[in-house]
DNA sequence: TCTAAATTTAGAATAAGTCTAAAGCAAGGA
DNA sequence: TCCTTGCTTTAGACTTATTCTAAATTTAGA
């Protein structure tokens, strides 16, 4: 079993989700991808090879995924919601040019930062969304 | 005129929008409410008075408006897009509980955090999203 | 006033995501 | 091992959010 695998099966066990084919797949695909996926992406890509999983399958998962907190959803330029695995937390980075998801490394807030603004509310998490253009498109700059 | 609705011509003015009535409508209603609104309650809060305007109409300046940087679009629980009048800037707090999506005072990210974090992207904007239990929820917490 | 560009509209069309009811599996106890 | 119970999966219908279309209207500026 590879270290990556591994890491994966550790993931299932320690939300204590049954790792089923599917919901493993689902998993698995998010976590080897740099580019954000979705939910129609993970789809086609399921359905070209085993195991396959039905269009409610895939939801029902990013769902339970999500809510164990092994995935997340983000939202860029597009309707459609994307996914990304966060099996070690990020920040993201969305494109305002081609609407790209881009994690970013890890960093605190300041401590006492989250708790004044917060006030009397329970933070469990947060993420910083940066917004603005990507490497690629600065490189494309002005061709269009 | 008031010192409300100066500031609404004021913030046209500035990102030089044609101040329809439709348009200046769907920002007066969003920069009113404390809570944010989906479209669809948008659409009904106008069409209850005139300006009336279309479903596509609605949209279009949400739209035009978010482009500006007039207005935010923010995705909590739910599926439907939510929007805020962003005349100042906020970070937003999403309750996982009840879905509820509140601003919080805004504060910089201490300097150079967001420089060294973005690489070589350009970085235009950010906001910070705290999710967890808002007050509401936390008072009936058990009781479910 | 006139013109060109932006805006509005109703309703049809598309797309994203959810629901349903039946059938298949997995985990743990006897 | 064999049940039992509760998750999970499935196809496809369904709902709901958002976009599109093409014609009519309004706006800003010359």
């Amino acid at each position: 079993m590879s270290k990556f695998s591994e890491e994966l099966a550790q993931a299932f066990q320690t939300v204590s989700l049954r790792p089923t084919a599917q919901r493993y797949a689902v998993l698995e695909f998010l976590a080897r991808r740099r580019v954000h996926a979705t939910a129609a992406e993970i789809f086609d890509a399921l359905n070209r090879d085993d195991p396959r999983a039905s269009r409610a399958t895939v939801y029902n998962n990013l769902h339970s995924l999500a809510k164990a907190g092994l995935v997340r959803e983000v939202h860029g330029e597009g309707k459609a919601a994307r996914f990304d695995a966060s099996l070690h937390p990020h920040h993201h980075f969305v494109c305002e040019t081609c609407g790209d998801i881009e994690d970013l490394p890890w960093f605190d807030l300041p401590p006492g930062f989250s708790r004044s603004a917060a006030g009397k509310r329970e933070v469990r998490a947060y993420e910083i969304v940066f917004r603005g253009v990507c490497v690629r498109c600065r490189g494309t700059r002005g061709v269009r």
